[in-house]
DNA sequence: TTATAATATTCATTGTATTGAATATGATTG
DNA sequence: CAATCATATTCAATACAATGAATATTATAA
């Protein structure tokens, strides 16, 4: 009926990729954290309640992939989105699931970095 | 510094499934077909060259997910969207990675299932 | 009621991702 | 320069997904 139309898939291994990323909770709920901002490590580890190496491992898979980015600040390492595109994507997904967009800030955990001490100081 | 404040992570399981299906090139070219509306799975056969029961193994992942429905017409079966939102995920991601939306249809294939024969025969 | 067309399922194999535990790195302070 | 803090990496064990090959199912037509 047909000979050799296949269709390269190739096209679709950048967003493969990315839908490969997002196949997990603990990298979701990374990226919801920095919604509002860049965020260190200590910061997810208190929200999250995963073990440090843990968030380390997923953090490494995100960027490897090249969604987020970090920057030392003294002893903190803070994470960034490379591309806050990638909000519409999990947006989309939320919406197509019936969920409401989750807001991760204004939660009660607590922090030693810098940011939040501050934070803190203030309220 | 911090005792269980671990967030579930059940309430992202439902983003995550969704994400674990489009984690595929085929079935992502399989959606990307329905956006013109229903096809029979010969239609896909023909489109993107893969072998049938390959074919059928991505539509039974899409259809046990909920993603898709089917409606037998004879001995066509025909395959829809659930859910259109479906589509705001896939722009999404195809946004995000920086490549344009594509239209599957108007290619140069022919499929045998009455729908197509139709069109031929008027063309 | 058998042959056939369209589609589905099963199963075995291989490949890939997840996770925990342990350990390493690299700034920073004293 | 040794101790410490925040973070990263490695490795091994397990679980999960992908694929091919073969076969089953179901509706239709003759």
């Amino acid at each position: 009926m047909i000979e050799e139309q296949k269709i390269k898939n190739d096209p679709l291994e950048a967003e493969t990729q990315v839908f490969k990323i997002l196949t997990h909770p603990a990298r979701i709920a990374i990226l919801n954290i920095l919604r509002d901002g860049e965020r260190c490590v200590c910061h997810m580890e208190a929200y999250l309640g995963y073990r440090q190496s843990y968030i380390s491992q997923q953090l490494a898979v995100l960027r490897e992939a090249g969604l987020i980015q970090d920057r030392r600040d003294g002893w903190n390492i803070y994470y960034r989105v490379t591309n806050p595109n990638i909000y519409a994507v999990l947006d989309a997904v939320q919406n197509f699931t019936g969920r409401p967009v989750e807001s991760s800030d204004g939660r009660v955990v607590s922090c030693n970095c810098p940011h939040c001490i501050a934070k803190e100081n203030k309220g």
